[in-house]
DNA sequence: GCCAACGTTGGC
DNA sequence: GCCAACGTTGGC
C-alpha cells in the first residue's frame, strides 16, 4: 500500500501524534538546508542503526512533528520543527554505490533501511543549546540529553516537546 | 583532536 | 552464542 495514500494512521486509532528528535550534523544536512529544499522537504537518508530503522519503520508516521537537532557543530541543539510528510519508504542512497551511504548486503527485492520525508515547519525563535536541554525541570529523561546518547531518531514524549518549544519562545506550544 | 559510549563483526 | 576487537558517533 503506498503511503501516501494512508492518512494518519495515528489519528484513525484515535492515538496522540508522536514526536521525534532527528539529529543531522549541519555541515551534512542543516536546517536551512531543509528549508531552501523543494517543498521544503527531503527524505531522510543515512540511518543505518537498526533501532533508529525500526523507529522509522514501525513509529513514526504522517503528521508526526520533528525536533530538528543538529550535533557536532556549536551551537549543538535543537534548531527547528518539521513534520513527517511520508512514511517509511526503502532509502535510495542504499543502492547508490556513489553515496556515503550505499549498502552493498542490501537488495532492492529486500531493502535493509527505510527513511521518511519531513517537511520544514519553522525555526525555532532561537537554538536550545544541548547544555539547556540537560539543565531544565522536565527534561530529565529526554533521551538525547542522556549521556552517551549516539541515537539518530528518538522519541519524545508530548510534555518534553512542549517545555522544549517554550524554552525557545514559543509560548503557545 | 581526544576519547567515552556503544554498535557491529567475526573468530572460536 | 560469547565476547574481544574494531569502527563510529558525538560531546567536549
Amino acid at each position: 500500500m503506498p503511503s501516501q495514500t494512508v492518512s494518519n494512521e495515528n489519528a484513525e486509532l484515535g492515538v496522540e501524534r508522536r514526536y521525534w528528535l532527528f539529529k543531522s550534523e549541519p555541515d551534512v544536512f542543516a536546517y536551512t538546508d531543509l528549508e531552501r529544499a523543494p517543498q521544503q522537504t527531503t527524505g531522510w537518508e543515512g540511518v543505518r542503526n537498526y533501532l533508529a530503522r525500526n523507529y522509522l519503520r514501525d513509529l513514526v508516521k504522517l503528521g508526526d512533528r520533528v525536533l530538528f537537532y543538529h550535533s557536532r557543530i556549536e551551537p549543538i541543539g535543537v534548531v527547528g520543527v518539521c513534520e513527517v510528510v511520508k512514511e517509511a519508504h526503502p532509502d535510495p542512497s542504499q543502492f547508490d554505490v556513489a553515496s556515503h551511504y550505499y549498502d552493498p548486503k542490501s537488495k532492492p527485492e529486500a531493502p535493509t533501511w527505510v527513511q521518511v520525508s519531513i517537511q520544514a515547519r519553522f525555526p525555532l525563535k532561537r537554538v536550545v543549546p544541548l547544555a539547556e536541554l540537560k539543565s531544565t525541570p522536565g527534561l530529565e529523561k529526554l533521551v538525547v540529553a542522556q549521556k552517551g546518547s549516539r541515537l539518530s531518531i528518538t522519541p519524545v514524549t508530548p510534555d518534553e516537546f512542549r517545555i522544549i518549544l517554550s524554552l525557545a519562545g514559543h509560548a503557545d506550544a
